[in-house]
DNA sequence: AGCACGCCGACT
DNA sequence: GTCGGCGTGCTC
């Protein structure tokens, strides 16, 4: 018997042994096993079993014996191999990276024996039931039929109140709950509702920022049943549940539950709609501005479509700002003098800004030299702290120092444009005196999560006239008092590639004017500063209507052959040699050409994003739109085959977020 | 990812 | 003379 085995490596394949005679009754797909690899013993998971007659074992020079189980049963509910060629089939993900997730720092050993079953269901909640029309929308999304529910509507609207109905049923009902969030942020309001309805032993938060022991008693609880409900960012897609009875994922739209910049890539939303299959799970996908692979699911029928009901409220005053002819100005005159005008009333304002930091750029202002950054090689920005001015990169958080003189050119005045978090609010200080200006983004997050919370607290009693921040903030809550929101920069980082471009920046839009819905100011306005006004995604704005932009955006898609209408693979090839990555890409348009013309494929590139003429390495990117799953695995199956020469590196991303 | 091997620079 | 930097290659 010759087992195929899955090891946590990035390699997108399996290792062929030999199954030993003394597991040779009990070994099976699922079951984790420690064999020798290379110079060392690995754990690995069976994925598929094959009689001597018909494995290949050309090309193998010698082949070892597995003789030792690490498992009796396969110690998760869910066909994890199925599972793990499908997320490579999907996401190009490395299979046995894959695996590795569902077991994280377990991977290696052996789980306690199973408890017996505790009958302890019904005692884990305590509370009121909801009534009223709330109620009967809870009882249409515990109905079956389709695939996954679409609950749509804004929190304000009671969607916390469902999730807590819908979470009491679930684990009366005996079942496990995971409660999906996007960001840390959303964990502490949710966790302290929650808290008040399940018992503590029942709960448990997941992060990734939980230490090793508090890691390990959250998964060995959900293992084994005692813990009921999991509140929890995307890793939480993986955890070992016996019984996943409901996934609610909130803000369902959100790309972080698109991992890109780890291995393996992933998207936590479908892979749960996978496990939902193993488990009978009811996914509920919950949002103010639905996805549109959701809202075209719902078109479709495979999703049912649940709106809340709308609280009768003032339309919000929407106002565009041309920002185009504002050189340097980050606050333009008239959402400034909005702001000053809230302060005076003694009322509140919101300022998001597109990204943290102080300036998303900082050319030399003789010779327009960028800083990159060493790692990432995307243009850095700068922050001001303590230690002075420094580069900070966007995507790595990594901080560089500034250096005295351009080293391009000597010159020794770096003009910085774009406005951060930072930026805008020490603009805010000196143009409103006497106002209670404070930030909280990303790196405040980063450096305290309680940190944060207690500038959100503040905030919420009045103690702050004026909160700069990112998007993150306006999310989820809603501030009685607040007169105004102004979106600085509302397409920064936007780059005419990105075909989710639109939905991003109505989502923004949508978010703030929510958060300005539950306000009792009088005359509440949102105030948005562009340098695209002539972008459609503003011409839905002064009625924010998602229904009108859905439909839109959705007819958008279907014209160009983007998702939800096709599936994205970008591969970006780069070297020190720029012969090397024509010859190379070119080898690589071959083999995916034969393919195309058949399943109606369409590539488009080389694209060439913002290189830096003077670095070493040339970079080509490619994007392929094929029209299915099927195509998409066939075409990774094709890239994978290929090897690319030495000093040459490809990088396949599939169904991508981002675009560099 | 690990881990070994291998080939150059700078230390006891 | 050896310690150690990290480029390259392999894992049934």
């Amino acid at each position: 018997m010759i087992a195929e085995i899955a090891f946590p490596v990035p390699l997108r394949r399996t290792f062929s042994y030999r199954v030993g005679d003394g597991i040779l009754a009990c070994a099976r797909p699922g079951l984790r096993v420690v064999a020798p690899f290379g110079p060392r013993n690995a754990a690995g998971m069976i994925m598929r079993l094959h009689d001597d007659s018909v494995a290949d074992l050309s090309g193998i020079k010698e082949i070892k014996t597995i003789d030792a189980l690490l498992d009796a049963e396969p110690p998760i509910k869910d066909d994890v191999p199925e599972i793990a060629f499908w997320m490579q089939d999907r996401w190009n993900a490395p299979v046995g990276m894959a695996v590795e997730s569902f077991f994280g720092p377990f991977m290696g050993s052996p789980l306690p024996p199973a408890l017996p079953p505790g009958g302890e269901g019904p005692t884990a909640v305590s509370g009121e039931g909801l009534s009223g029309p709330l109620a009967e929308l809870c009882s249409r999304l515990s109905g079956g039929g389709a695939a996954a529910h679409v609950l749509f509507g804004p929190p304000q609207d009671g969607r916390y109140e469902v999730y807590s109905e819908l979470i009491r049923k679930a684990v009366t009902g005996g079942g496990q709950v995971l409660c999906l969030v996007p960001d840390l942020n959303l964990i502490p309001p949710l966790e302290e509702r929650l808290r008040k309805i399940i018992k503590p032993e029942s709960f448990a938060v997941w992060h990734s920022r939980l230490s090793p022991a508090q890691r390990r008693a959250a998964w060995h609880g959900v293992k084994n049943g005692t813990t009921r409900v999991v509140l929890g960012a995307r890793s939480a897609a993986f955890l070992p549940f016996g019984r996943l009875d409901l996934a609610l994922i909130d803000e369902e739209q959100d790309d972080i539950y698109k991992a890109e910049e780890q291995e393996p890539n992933f998207h936590a939303r479908e892979l749960l709609l996978k496990r939902a299959s193993y488990h009978g799970t009811r996914v509920v996908l919950a949002s103010a501005a639905p996805s549109m692979e959701a809202y075209a699911r719902a078109g479709s029928g495979r999703f049912s479509w649940n709106a809340l009901p709308a609280a009768a409220r003032e339309r919000t005053k929407v106002s565009i700002v041309d920002m185009t002819s504002r050189g340097w100005e980050p606050v333009s005159s008239r959402l400034g003098e909005k702001l000053a005008g809230v302060v005076a009333g003694k009322k509140q304002a919101l300022v998001l800004a597109g990204r943290k930091g102080y300036a998303s750029l900082a050319p030399c202002a003789n010779c327009g030299w960028i800083k990159r950054c060493g790692r990432c090689r995307v243009p850095m920005g700068t922050l001001k702290d303590p230690e002075g001015t420094r580069f900070v990169c966007r995507r790595c958080g990594r901080k560089e120092p500034m250096p005295e003189i351009c080293p391009a050119c000597s010159g020794k005045v770096f003009r910085e444009s774009g406005a951060g978090t930072q930026r805008i609010e020490a603009y805010l200080k000196k143009l409103l005196p006497g106002a209670r200006v404070a930030r909280c983004d990303g790196d405040v997050v980063r450096r305290s999560v309680k940190d944060a919370r207690l500038v959100y607290e503040s905030f919420r009693r009045g103690e702050i006239d004026v909160l700069v921040g990112t998007r993150l903030l306006a999310r989820g809550h809603d501030f009685p008092n607040l007169g105004a929101v102004g979106v600085v920069d509302s397409d920064a980082g936007l780059s005419a590639a990105d075909f989710r471009a639109s939905e991003k920046i109505f989502q923004t839009l949508l978010e703030a004017g929510a958060a300005l819905s539950g306000t009792l100011a009088p005359d509440p306005e949102l105030i948005v500063q562009t340098r695209q006004p002539g972008h459609y995604v503003f011409s839905v704005l002064p009625g924010l209507d998602y229904m009108k932009f859905a439909a839109n955006e959705l007819e958008a898609r279907k014209n160009f052959f983007y998702p939800p209408f096709s599936e994205l693979i970008s591969v970006a090839i780069s070297s020190g040699e720029a012969a090397a990555v024509s010859s190379f890409s070119e080898e690589m348009l071959r083999s995916l050409d034969c393919a195309s013309g058949e399943a109606g494929a369409e590539i488009l590139g080389p694209i060439v994003l913002g290189e830096p003429k003077r670095s070493r390495t040339v970079k080509e990117s490619y994007l392929v739109k094929l029209p299915g799953e099927k195509e998409l695995a066939e075409c990774l199956a094709r890239l994978r085959r290929l090897k690319p020469p030495k000093k040459v590196r490809m990088k396949v991303t599939a169904d991508p977020y981002s675009f560099r």
